[in-house]
DNA sequence: CAGTAATCGAGACGGTACGTCCCGTCTTTAT
DNA sequence: ATAAAGACGGGACGTACCGTCTCGATTACTG
């Protein structure tokens, strides 16, 4: 279920491996992280500051990759709120993975881990599952919703969650755009209209003259 | 106006830089991607292929993601179809770069330059009006749906780019997602829907019991 | 004592370095050194034929012109042949380094060190103690020629070996001199007899009518 | 008779070279050579700070070599004192030198032409005849000193010459030798001594318990 | 309680890309 | 034809980082 190979370890004879050093390693990543950005990020770093030996770094993780990764899995999931009120909760926990992003280092390293993701299948493996999970919240926002009336019964969550989330990511990520909290809602409240209303028929226009 | 120092450049004294040498080292660049991947470019394979030097390369171009910008900027820009059907004019545009993406080595090379941009201003500088520029043929569309009537004058057209692109990026690249033209035909008539019908209003249920 | 680093090594934790590497890094200089010349070694070829990184290199020696130093010191020091006779004494180790510029590798290797040397501290630093080395030999003549009666107790060993190796030097690799056995006998004879007969009063002419 | 070829040009058509080019540039390689020693002499900074193009410099000399000869062809001869004291004309002709050397920025230079004399025959060519010409100054010494019968008649020149000359370049350029005025004139003593009583017989020493 | 075996810190290793530097040549317009 | 300016192909350099490996020293369990 952990990112981290050590807690799963089968018991067998041998020193342990050590939980402290693995922290210590995951910490030293978020550190230099922080300080440095992903391009500071080095191996050889992380072991330093960690004071632990290179191998024992790379016997838990095959890259500096997998262990931005699991530094990043060990951050709190995103806490759906639950109230009554959809665009609310919605805007809530859309604020709460910006302020992730945008206050610590780890929303400079995500780009560094979808990139390697794009050609490393290994990382693509580790990392899916990660993302995954971290769309559930949002979905439990939604399923309440659904079962509130607020959104039709057939909303597509998974269409639902990418339509929230990609305009968001978008402006995070990729393009210097507006995130505050006004622009959020505005962009979630035309989302939402668009799952309350449902999709528009095929053919929009061509029909005015009639 | 162009990624390309030796297009804008003033015509002073001195040996001027070679067209031929710039274009032969862009194509390079797209064959190793297209060959290699990203992981495969190297600054030495280019010059080797583009028979160039690397201090040919580096006079024009600082690093190897603004050689990918470069090369990724000569592609054709996204046509708009301006039919008088919204929903497949977005499906077409949407569609198109989906294709390029998945069929030409871009594909491959844009979580690098997303990733280099997060940490490389310089990068960020050359790449961002790139971007913007690009968002224009949809924006074409989304005026004229607004001229016909198809959608309200007041739409907010960045709002708008960023709600049909940010899901599709994000399935695109991202996660890996539903890009069929059937997925993204439904996507894109929920997101229509919205901007038909416009925000809902700031406090969605909650009014059960009234 | 010696130029190699790893032999004096204190061991202490982590991976020695390996002689093995060591040698075939020296080995590999001589052979390019023996077979392109100075000119044609770089460190990139040594590194190649040495099956070694440029880094195991660099660990070791600061630049090229070291590596050289480190393989120059390898080669056996020049034997003394204390017989009874200074003069044969004396030909035979200059014709043995003679024979040894000219037959070897680092006859070519020899005049880029001196100029490396000459604006290389570093260099100098590491140089200066090999060639002082390398002067003992002929002290050694000389020394025993003192003992035999041969030469003035008085003899300033610094000064002969200067007297004996500077013109021997100067032909081999200034100017191109005249260095077969029969003209270093000839030039031998005339400072060994300089040595003997001790130098001239200050004033040399000037008196002839007396 | 000049390193120079500018001088020696038929007067073609066509705009004839620059003289003051052609002063500035060995002007140029003099200032850079004393402020940034042979290591720091590039033919680009040459070219700027002589206002000159790199083709003006090189339709001149076929390597930056040749250039720094030109510039120490440049300095004038060393003046024979032709006194009736052979060691006092011999001990201020050898300081001349070693002032030139150590005070000038040539000192510096000379090891890289004798460097690149080693390897590269086109220098060699150009490089011997200055050579030869250097040497002339105290063969003339020698010449006077044998018509006074200070020096027997049948000294041999060259052989003087390079045992003159042999430990003094060696102390400047290969040793950190001691080149101070009482340890040169103590050398010259023995050369001269040497010279004055002719090479000793064949056989030294072996016959003592005679 | 000795033996076995996996772990630990330290740091060297092979490999490889990078970006810089310099050389000597070539291409442009202006004298 | 030569000048200044500066781009060009070529190629070496030394640095950096990756992920692996080799040491001697621990630290558990197993017999």
């Amino acid at each position: 279920m952990s990112i981290s190979t050590a807690i799963a370890q089968a018991r067998g004879p041998g020193r342990p491996r050590s939980l402290a050093s693995e922290e210590a390693i995951l910490d030293a990543t978020m550190q230099i992280l922080a300080r440095e950005g992903y391009g500071g990020l080095t191996t050889d770093k992380i072991a330093a500051l960690a004071k632990a030996s290179k191998s024992t770094i790379y016997r838990r993780w095959p890259s500096k990759e997998h262990m931005v990764l699991a530094a990043f899995d060990r951050s709190p999931p995103l806490e759906p709120k639950n109230s009554d009120d959809l665009l609310n909760d919605l805007l809530d926990i859309v604020m709460q993975l910006v302020d992730l992003i945008r206050q610590t280092p780890l929303g400079g390293a995500l780009p560094a881990l979808v990139f390697e993701r794009s050609h490393n299948a290994q990382l693509a493996e580790a990392l899916d599952p990660v993302i995954e999970r971290r769309r559930e919240p949002t979905k439990a926002i939604l399923r309440s919703a659904i079962l509130r009336g607020d959104l039709p019964k057939n909303t597509d969550l998974e269409l639902a969650v990418d339509l929230i989330w990609g305009p968001v990511i978008l402006r995070t990520i990729f393009t210097p755009g507006d995130v505050s909290i006004g622009a959020l809602r505005t962009l979630l409240a035309v989302v939402v209209s668009g799952l309350i209303h449902g999709p528009v028929p095929l053919r929009i226009g061509g029909a005015h003259g009639v």
